[in-house]
DNA sequence: CCTATTTTTGACCAGCTGGTTAAACTTATT
DNA sequence: AATAAGTTTAACCAGCTGGTCAAAAATAGG
């Protein structure tokens, strides 16, 4: 009966991830998972031993989902500008298809930090922008972009195609009074955020700080 | 009894805030938030009737106080540059003050999508936009900005002062790891995200999606 | 066909949840 | 000092929560 087992197994989570996503951790009722998957509530318990068991077998995997997206841009082939053009491509594609994930994973993180760990297990990221640092140094150069200013950057471009999932709700209220779709909006912004991205690091000189500028001074100095 | 009438409903409903900040509606518990006032569970339902009435109330004064803070940018005396200058320095700093304001937000707009009506409720964030653009129409229009981009351009300016606290714990866990606070990088981020911005919409030629030129044609034709 | 094993169920439970109530306490008014 | 009004409390409650368990049903192996 593995057969039959992995059925149920999978429709046990599956409806998990359906009654999570929606509700939280918090929100999200044992019974309610159960009835979605039209079985017993002793049966969750059957397979996954706790209510928390289940949750983070659901929270991982939607981390990990999240996290892997990461990873195609490493492709050395591509320059900067493509990379970045080919990133919101992507990211924004597969947010559409998972719309309630960022703002279950933020919330879920906020709520009960130590998931972080779970959430950035195996994914070092610091090393992904060291990487791309490294992959693009002459181009990024070019824009005087130095390595102490990739954390501004990075978290820059992951807000602005993140965001808009995270406040989606209040996206769509908003786009609504203007007689707009939050798709349209969303197909738009593929190539929006892009040369946004792009526009904001070329010519790079006023965007530096005075502190910045100091630290880039004592490194010129060395 | 005014006096101390009021004493003990700021009292719950500075607990209560703090409470539902930290738990969520979902999260929060009616013991809890006597307990953390230092009172009796039945006095929170003497002052407020229900713990949905206790919520909305904190609800609509946090919804309140972050949506004001759009409202300064009006100011007419502004250059275009100015004014992103000046919002960026003047929100990041508020919600330096307010970290979990943002999460709290989104996630209880996310449950529960009939929120959308009370957060904006008063606030006509397509006017200010109008506005905005009106005010500045011949910066913008060398910039060869027209008022179609202004969703894309409003939500990354957003985006990129919102997004970093509602992804809080993450950020912080990545610093960590480079040994940087989020603190400075909150710092930083203020002249950065303004910089950023500001360069992103300079020479804005390359910025325009091919659906948009399409439509700029268009407008022209007229 | 019988038996051993695994899967599924219904009934049940202790503890917690938001909410109520009647009585005690405090304060203001006369 | 007496009384009326507002404030605070302890005790209580029905309904829900995650979780258990013994028994029933389904399956596999011989």
């Amino acid at each position: 009966m593995t057969e039959k087992d992995r059925q149920t197994e999978e429709k046990i989570f599956e409806s998990a991830t359906e009654v999570f996503l929606d509700r939280g951790m918090d929100g999200a009722r044992m019974r309610d998972i159960a009835a979605h998957a039209g079985i017993n509530k002793a049966l969750l318990h059957y397979y996954y031993r706790t209510k928390e068991h289940l949750f983070n077998a659901v929270f991982e995997l939607m981390a990990g989902r999240i996290l892997k997206k990461f990873a195609p841009v490493l492709d050395p082939s591509m320059s900067f500008d493509d990379k970045i053009r080919f990133f919101y491509r992507e990211h924004i594609s597969f947010l559409q298809e998972n719309p309630r994930l960022p703002g279950f994973i933020l919330n879920e993180v906020n709520r009960n930090p130590e998931r972080v760990r779970k959430l950035l297990a195996g994914f070092d990221l610091n090393n992904l922008w060291l990487q791309i640092y490294s992959q693009h140094k002459k181009e990024l150069d070019e824009y005087k972009i130095d390595a102490s200013m990739m954390p501004q950057i990075m978290s820059s471009i992951v807000s602005l195609s993140v965001f808009p999932f995270a406040a989606r709700g209040i996206f769509e209220a908003i786009f609504e009074k203007q007689g707009l779709s939050f798709n349209s909006y969303l197909e738009d912004r593929k190539e929006f955020a892009a040369g946004f991205v792009i526009n904001a690091l070329r010519n790079n000189n006023t965007l530096l700080s005075n502190t910045e500028i100091k630290s880039q001074r004592a490194h010129k100095k060395r």
